[in-house]
RNA sequence: UGGGCGGUAGACUAAUGGUAGGUCAAGUGCCUUUGGAGCACUUCGUCCAGGUUCGAAUCCUGGCCGCCCAGCCA
């Protein structure tokens, strides 16, 4: 896998002040609790918090967005927090990954902050707790604790081991640090109320024994806190005054209150929002991870994955996902966005800031026959029509070029503008051409397409004020470069990957298209000097960055995405 | 089934008792040296039934539908 980041010092990577703020439930509850000074004079302070157990994706974006733009928009601090609880899951791979994606997304953190840095505070609480009467050590195998809980309907039943006295609950839980007992043997657990219709509430484990070598701290534990036990706390300890989660987490909350009642500390405010579902896209870390280690995807990087390291090297901009996010909003429905929405942003964004170059995936060889043999000559070319700063380059023509197989038809359909023979279109900043004879293989391919062109109508105006219905990009061939092209489409084939046939994984839904590869293109000389991370827009192609694979000699470009293309609608709609 | 949380066009999201608006998608037209981009227009919506009110997407009651919870994961 590549850690390369491409962008991190690109103009794409715009700060990210400019991203709109529309209302959402969120920001009203701030603006209200800063109305009633419901934490007197403290300023927004709000964290993202993931696990350090696999790369971040799309999803984690909107959550960073909404942590990171709250408190700076009412002039308050995000930390960054890593919840690492679960040393058998969590990695520095990812720490460092996390950091990076945070950054290159446009934010910059207040204090970098790791739920482990407050393992020796937590075992002091959990000391205190267990001295109060409200924890204790339970023998019980797992299997057991899961039969004692009850179930939805019927409530759990108290642990044999639930009234040991506060004495035998300090030695064992001492013991337990100290190594004494194997993995799995015993768990600390509040006392709270095992009839609770909140399973949450039924006496949750507290600690459980691990005898694991954590990322962070060694082998200085081999008890480690659950997440419902530190992250209230974790919370508490950085004084975050909003404290944003999914929806799942609605039902722990009663318990981070009760751990934040029974020790008397600073409360938070967790606000839960939902979580983003795309289209055609799976984001569950468990998935992601499934697809890495089984191959399916080159890695956590690979351009078609929704992780923001496979997106930004696919080519998307951080400005656009900010984009994004702010459009789709916050709220506690949970639906599925769809994936148009994301492209849309994209295409948007790259539109704007993206040099144009002329590639012709498919070449058909196009011989201009009245063309001077030996005449070459540059054409003035706008590098990008939408943005006049953006500025000209020369690009050579003569009288062999280029020009993408799908422009040319023998026998055109209706409302096929492009060349045919008799027809004249225009070459991309160059001149007029009129198709005038075809040479086929032996199996009655079109493999050259003869022209002859208008030499008045040099840059693409014909003195005359004659029309043309079309105009079509080409290279030169005799300067024409190689590159290798990779065309990604979706990674699935159903809307919702999740849904499954009989006997089916999601892997089942994987489209087997998901990658072609180009290897005949022809790409205008200027190409030659693309570095990786640089963005194009291919004319009348689509978005195309270079890919960290490039090697001197060897020029790799992923498809970002494809324009929009409307001559394959009435395609689409003349053969339905 | 106990508990929690939700239901506004095909999708996402505003309207905080007072004109149901925006974005994406879809469609039509204009324009165009990218069938790109842009511009204009159009289609389509408050889950249902009652109630309160001059007035309800919003408040109340009762249904219906959906999501989450029975890890020593987060």
């Amino acid at each position: 896998m590549t850690t390369s980041n491409p962008e991190s010092k690109d103009a794409a990577n715009t700060p990210a002040e400019s991203a709109p703020r529309p209302s959402n439930f969120i920001r009203d509850i701030v603006i209200e609790d800063l109305k009633t000074k419901k934490f007197g004079d403290a300023v927004i302070q709000t964290r993202f918090p993931p696990e350090p157990n696999g790369y971040l994706h799309i999803g984690h974006a909107k959550a960073i967005c909404l942590d990171f733009n709250l408190a700076d928009e009412f002039g308050g601090k995000t930390n960054l927090r890593f919840d690492d609880t679960n040393p058998e899951k969590e990695e520095q791979e990812y720490v460092d990954s996390i950091q990076n994606d945070v950054r290159w997304l446009g934010f910059e953190w207040e204090r970098l902050c790791y739920a482990s840095d407050y393992f020796d505070q937590l075992y002091a609480w959990a000391v205190q707790l267990i001295k109060a009467g409200k924890a204790y050590v339970d023998d019980l195998t797992a299997e057991e604790i899961r039969q004692y809980r009850g179930t939805l309907t019927e409530p759990g039943q108290d642990s044999p081991y639930r009234n040991r006295s506060v004495e035998e609950n300090l030695d064992l839980f001492e013991r337990m640090r100290k190594g004494e007992f194997p993995d799995g043997s015993r768990v600390l657990r509040a006392k709270i109320d095992m009839a609770s219709p909140n399973l949450n509430m039924r006496d949750p484990v507290m600690y459980r024994i691990l005898h694991a070598e954590h990322h962070r701290t060694g082998d200085k534990w081999c008890i480690y806190p659950m997440y419902d036990y530190a992250h209230g706390q974790s919370d508490s300890l950085e004084q975050i005054t909003h404290s944003m989660c999914t929806l799942e987490f609605a039902d722990h909350q009663p318990l981070y209150k009760w751990f934040i009642e029974q020790l008397g500390i600073f409360p938070s405010q967790q606000i839960e929002f939902d979580r983003l579902n795309l289209t055609y896209t799976l984001l569950s870390k468990r998935k992601l991870l499934q697809l890495v280690r089984e191959k399916h995807v080159s890695g956590w990087d690979d351009p078609r994955m929704p992780t923001i390291s496979g997106i930004r090297r696919r080519g998307f901009t951080a400005e656009g996902i900010r984009n994004f996010c702010a459009a789709i909003g916050a709220s506690r429905t949970n639906g599925s966005t769809d994936i148009e929405m994301l492209e849309h942003f994209q295409r948007e964004d790259l539109n704007k800031r993206v040099s144009r170059a002329m590639v012709v995936m498919r070449p058909l060889k196009v011989v201009i026959d009245n063309y001077p043999e030996g005449l070459q000559e540059l054409v003035e070319v706008a590098n990008n029509p939408e943005d006049p700063n953006a500025g000209y380059r020369q690009v050579p023509f003569s009288r062999e070029i280029y020009i993408e197989q799908d422009d040319f038809r023998e026998v055109p359909p209706p409302k096929y503008y492009r060349l045919s023979p008799g027809k004249e279109v225009r070459l991309r900043n160059a001149y007029f051409v009129t198709a005038t004879s075809v040479v086929k293989d032996a199996q009655g391919q079109v493999v050259e397409v003869h022209c002859t062109y208008d030499p008045a109508s040099y840059g693409g105006n014909s003195p005359d004020g004659r029309k043309v219905k079309s105009t079509i990009h080409w290279v030169c061939a005799k300067h024409a470069i190689a590159a290798e092209i990779r065309l990604y489409d979706k990674l699935f084939t159903k809307a919702d990957p999740s849904q499954l046939e009989e006997g089916e994984n999601f892997t089942s839904n994987l489209n087997p298209n998901s990658l072609e590869i180009l290897l005949d293109a022809k790409l205008e000389p200027m190409l030659g000097l693309a570095k990786a991370g640089d963005r194009y827009q291919f004319e009348r192609i689509g978005y195309f960055c270079v890919d960290p694979d490039t090697m001197p000699g060897n020029l790799v470009f992923n498809r970002t995405l494809p324009l929009k293309d409307s001559w394959a609608k009435i395609e689409k709609k003349a053969g339905a």
